[in-house]
DNA sequence: GTCTAAACGAGACGGTACGTCTAGTCTTAAA
DNA sequence: TTTAAGACTAGACGTACCGTCTCGTTTAGAC
């Protein structure tokens, strides 16, 4: 039936959203997720609380919106010099660079934490975050595999899959090093999977 | 130099301990870890909080102690039937079969959450759960390669976090299957990338 | 300089403040002082063991506040019938009966204990409530002096509490009964030290 | 019926019970009653804390035992040079002065909360130290209506009360200063009332 | 250009859980 | 058997946040 009371979008604050957005940004970055709290955010954004319920369900919806926003510029696609191997390198490496600044990197980790326990932010996540980089990554290995030089036979999702997720299961454990070598190594070993078959 | 008074562990109740462990396994696998109190756990063990607080600095560390030793049976080495293929994926269908228990799924999501905020909780699983796993995988693909199944020249230990990255991805994730069809392309993949070389 | 944050006395909610200080006073009649605790007198008024801590420094200043407002009436002129040994008699015999009712005695026993540890308190309840008495019978006595009935010479003051202070000490002692002849000797003892000097 | 086990006394360690009184006397002094705790107690004594709870029922009663034994002498006799106002004078003076040693008057007001809340306790403190007092006064009164000093009609046990109660009630409060030259008027008035009659 | 309904800042409220502290009981080893 | 030591269950402490609920105060769209 009626929803509570759905808020008028039409006059909602950017302002305050903005504010919103910042200040849980760099909370996240400075303190860790766990020491997170709404009325953090609100008195540093210098909002009232019922400003963050009324347009976001969780701490964590915030994070997703706010890091969405601000961190993922939009495109995806992959660079296509015609070199599989040199392009997927190339991509890595700037991945590894970028997950090294903290305001980088604290908000991704947070919301990794959130997911886990939140199917619904998961849901968001993965449809705005990981989906889209995933797929980019497929797109670029289907356009190998039809210029002959990736086998038509592999799954090209399984393929990024198999790329993307060692480099995110090592910075989230942060045992190993996350280095451009380690990169480089990951794409001969899932390239090699996928060399044209005699 | 001291710190504060250690606990003397030779007195430690070991009717307390194992309360503590099976309370906080039990609720986690009800209610999730957000819904995971230090109180809850207490209250269903029949113990005193200060009994946790004395021999654990956390929930998480509570957690991963009755996780190794409830779940983590011991004996990590896989198969050799001498198909590396065949034995890689027995292993990983057991494996989502294990994880389609809550029972199991839900304190090891939970660690994994607890992990991203706590480094010395990451070590501490890290080292109890996930490196003996993947050094068990890792053997089994050099026993391949010393019989000439796989190529020398790669790198075992690589493989196998390809292997079991995608994996512990999709289960994080929720958005996608996690069936045997899933984990048997899962080996072939990585598999081919490891064919001996001409 | 600034007290931290004081709270906004303009917003508080006084069906919470009635409902603490109703729960104060009957827990202390039920229980004793000792056994009197922040969390037992919120939970018994419905009330956030916060909202007691934003007003309150503590449960001896929250009991200090019920006991003014619920059981001092306000008015504290003595009776003048003329007879001064008469009106002090009346006074007292129903003072002894008045701390007949734990309703009563119980709080102001708190008090009591409360006060001896905590200084800022022994200021508010005498300011409220033994002050008063004490200056109630100063009066009294002075008004017997101007009319010729005592000694003007003497202090009117410390009359009152050579009157007060023994029976306070009885009650709180315990070791001897509080009664009706017991106040009536002492008023006759002081009013002896008061006769008009020939 | 059995009294639980009653400890061997004859066996009772002294060093641990004169440690134990010490310490509490020296803690009490130094942070008043409400931070005194039997395990500070038995911290800075160098003893368990059952041997406190086998000896004593509270730590009150160690109170009580640490505050007779060190600071009662014993001898409870007043002066009487013959002159009745004089000898009352000098001692109240003396005690006073005594009232001023935080060494003296921390126990004894500690004993006063203690008391209030503790019936049992109570009574110990009024046997061993209110009850003496008060009847040693009673007795140098006594004496002073036998030689014709004091109307012999009078009550000499309630005219102690009435300069005792007075005392203890102002120090107990400190909202007036305790001086020679109050408890020198309490003799004044209360004598007035001792008057022999014509 | 008001008027008026909303979104807003602020923050009090009923609660839950935190991590600490102490009570009083129980167990162990030494003397 | 008493003692020092200290782990145990129990539960209150005072604090931090939760998410909900008023309060006036902006503020922006409809009159």
């Amino acid at each position: 039936m009626a929803d509570k009371h759905a808020p008028d979008a039409t006059r909602r604050s950017q302002r305050s959203r903005l504010a919103i957005c910042e200040a849980a940004l760099s909370l996240v970055a400075e303190s860790g997720y766990d020491r997170l709290t709404v009325e953090g955010i609100a008195a540093r954004a210098g909002v009232g609380k019922q400003t963050i319920y009324r347009w976001w369900p969780s701490k964590g919806a915030v994070l997703l919106d706010a890091f969405t926003e601000t961190m993922v510029a939009g495109e995806w696609a992959l660079p296509d010099t015609g070199d599989l191997a040199a392009d997927l390198k190339t991509v890595l490496r700037a991945t590894v660079d970028e997950f090294a600044d903290p305001g980088f990197h604290a908000p991704y980790r947070a919301l990794y934490v959130a997911m886990a326990d939140d199917a619904e932010l998961a849901a968001g996540f993965t449809a705005k975050v990981l989906e889209p980089g995933a797929r980019a990554y497929a797109e670029r290995i289907r356009a190998a595999q039809a210029c002959g030089q990736a086998d038509p036979g592999c799954d090209a999702r399984l393929a990024a899959e198999a790329l993307l997720a060692p480099f995110a299961q090592r910075w989230l454990m942060r045992n190993q090093p996350l280095s451009h070598a380690f990169t480089d190594s990951l794409v001969d070993l899932v390239l090699a999977g996928l060399r044209p078959r005699g």
